[in-house]
This record gives structure tokens, sequence and C-alpha cells, in this order.
DNA sequence: GTCTTGGTATACGGTAGCGTATGGTGCCCG
DNA sequence: CGGGCACCATACGCTACCGTATACCAAGAC
């Protein structure tokens, strides 16, 4: 039944929005619909629509960062193990609408400064993570850096190109250039 | 003087809006605006708003197609050279713009099946080109085809990654990596 | 039982953008 | 020199969305 509807709710289905649409496509109105109420809420939790877009870029970010921190300290399973947990957890689409929040917020942190510091803040945490897990492997602090970038880079990048081959295809490649790139 | 706007110039100026804040953001009143007109030419060349989107699509998808043939057909170098060139004419920021609108592009693919159709279209292409200078590095053809995947996303993915050292380590980064793939 | 907390509905005025209509205007062509 | 082609301005009606105002309601706390 669930009546009423709280922040929390409207930041959830706004992150809906944004994955579908794009910032653009977070506006209040149509937000509200989604949740089947009207906008008469909205404005009791939020001052206007900027509020609720710097709410979602929190809510995101300290999300990503927990994400992070928590698998850090999955110990007990071997570097490589757990590289790959990685690539299954944030690329290898188990969780579509995650891969395009991501997207659609970096996209939206070309023009603002603040998804920008989100971003970079992710980004800095999960380059760190990676790094150190290339480091348990034996690399070099520079050498481990570069090589968590690439990763790291490649596979945001891999769900940029697409492939007219198919998703088959495409889990093949990914799965030969990780393995390439834990050589 | 330029007094006149044709049709090519209002798909231009479009790719320019495109660029700067997304397919939402290409509109056609601020876009006459920014030609110093009013919409009411927009009208005479273009039936409707989705009549220019195919049109920038068009443009964009023949452009990259036409440079990566150009490029193609430039011997003379060694392989190394050439995807040392392909890697400064995409992506070490040589050409800002040209990033920003393949992004927004690829952003706009993810609700757009004729933009999907038009990004895998240029793929496919760039691809193949990459995969064929890998081969004449000397790999095999399955291994080509998994490195080129490997270095093409990985150039795009890398320019969503934010960092906060800044630009210098940026391509430090890149050179590293792109050295790591071409050994 | 009434008060407060946490919401919701409705209605309004304002702006931006879409697409249409219609009537210019400068320039080239014959 | 008179079309007509390529383009521009203006004005209109329509819709979507923003933010505000204001009145309402349901549940628990006292």
């Amino acid at each position: 039944m669930e009546a009423r509807v709280n922040k929390a709710d409207w930041v959830e289905e706004a992150l809906g929005l944004l994955a579908e649409f794009g910032v653009d496509g977070v506006k209040v109105e149509p937000l509200a619909r989604r949740l089947s109420v009207t906008k008469g809420g909205f404005y009791w939790h939020f001052k206007d629509r900027p509020e609720l877009l710097v709410e979602m870029l929190e809510t995101w970010r300290s999300g990503r960062i927990g994400a992070i921190r928590r698998h850090a300290r999955d110990a007990g399973k071997s570097p490589q193990e757990r590289i790959e947990g990685l690539v299954r957890l944030y690329i290898e689409n188990v969780n579509p609408k995650g891969v395009a929040i991501e997207l659609a917020i970096r996209d939206w942190a070309r023009r603002d400064e603040q998804a920008a510091e989100a971003v970079a803040d992710v980004d800095a945490t999960r380059l760190e993570l990676v790094a150190a897990l290339f480091r348990e492997l034996g690399l070099e602090a520079e050498a481990a850096q570069a090589r968590a970038f690439l990763m790291y880079s490649f596979l945001f990048g891999q769900v940029l190109v697409i492939l007219r081959s198919g998703e088959d295809d495409r889990r093949r490649l990914v799965g030969d250039c990780v393995r390439t790139l834990l050589a």
C-alpha cells in the first residue's frame, strides 16, 4: 500500500528517471506522476529541483563509496578473484540500472561542477582499490597505478562501444581483455 | 558577412549545441538565436526537430567514417606510428569539441535506436582499422581483435574517468597505458 | 480529543519551447 | 525588369514544466 512517499523515495525514483532519460529527464512533475502523487509533496521535501539534484548526487556518491569499502574488506579471496568480482559487480551487466546511472552522471559531470566532483571522488576511491589489488599481485606502485587506470577505464569505455555482434561476443571479448590485463 | 544561413550551417551549429548540452539541449529556438536568426528559416529546411536530429547523425556518421578511411590510407608509416596517430587524433584532446560530440551521441544512443546504429557503424569501422594495425604488428586475427577492442574501449573510457590530479597526470597515465597495449 | 508531524491535492501565474501561418526580402536568371 | 528561389521575421496557439499558495488529511503523542 505504501501510501506516503518520503524523501528517500523521491530520490530513489529520481535516480530511476536519471538512468532512463539523463539529468534533463528528471523533472518534478513527471517524477511525481511516477510516484502516483502530485508535486505537492515534492516542495515539502526540497526547496527546488536543484536541491533534489544535489541530494541524488550525494546518495550516489556515498552509496558507491560504501560499496567499494565493503568490497575492499572482502578478504579471504585471492586478488584475481577479487578483481574478477569487481568486474562482475560494476560492469558485466548484473545491474543495468546501476550502469545507466553511472553513465548519466558522468555525462552530467561534463556540464556540472558538483557532479564532476562526485565522480572524481568515487573514481579516486575505486582506482585506489584496484591499484592496491594490483600491488598485491606484485606490481610496483607506479605500474599498479597505471594498470588500475587502464583496467578501470577499459571497463567503462567498453560499455560505450556498441557491438553489432551482440552481447555474447562482448562478453567473450571483455573476458579476453580482462585476462590479458591480469597477466 | 555571411548573412544567409543554409542547411549545413544549421546542422553544424546544432552539433555545437549537442557538444555543450547533450541532445536535450538542441532546441530549435535557442539554436536559431545562436545563429542570430529566428526559427523562421529552420522550418524551411527541416520538417521538425527530429528531422534535424537524423541529419546531425548522418553528418556525424559519414564524417567519422570518412576520417577513418582517410587515415587508413595513410601508409608509409609504421603501424606503431599510425596507432599513436590515432590516439592523438581521437583522444588526446586535440579536439575537445569532437570528443564532446562523441560522448553526447553515445549517451543519446542509450535511448535512441538510430543514434545507436550510427555509433555501431563507426565503431565497427574503427575497430576494424585498429585490428588491422595490430595484425600488421604480428598478432593473430583473434588476438588482434581483442587487443583492438581493449585499446579502443580504453581510449573512450579514459575520458569518462575524472582524475583530480590534473591533465598532465592523465597524459602520463594514458601514455603508459598505450605503451603497454602496444607491447 | 486536540495538536503536531509529515505529508497530499488543487489551482494559479509565468516561462520556454514546438510547430504553423503568413507575409516579407534580397538576389540571380532569363 | 520581373519572376521565383532561398531564406527571414513576426505572431499565434498549444503544451510542458517550474515554483508558490493554500487548504486539507491521517496517525501518533500528550
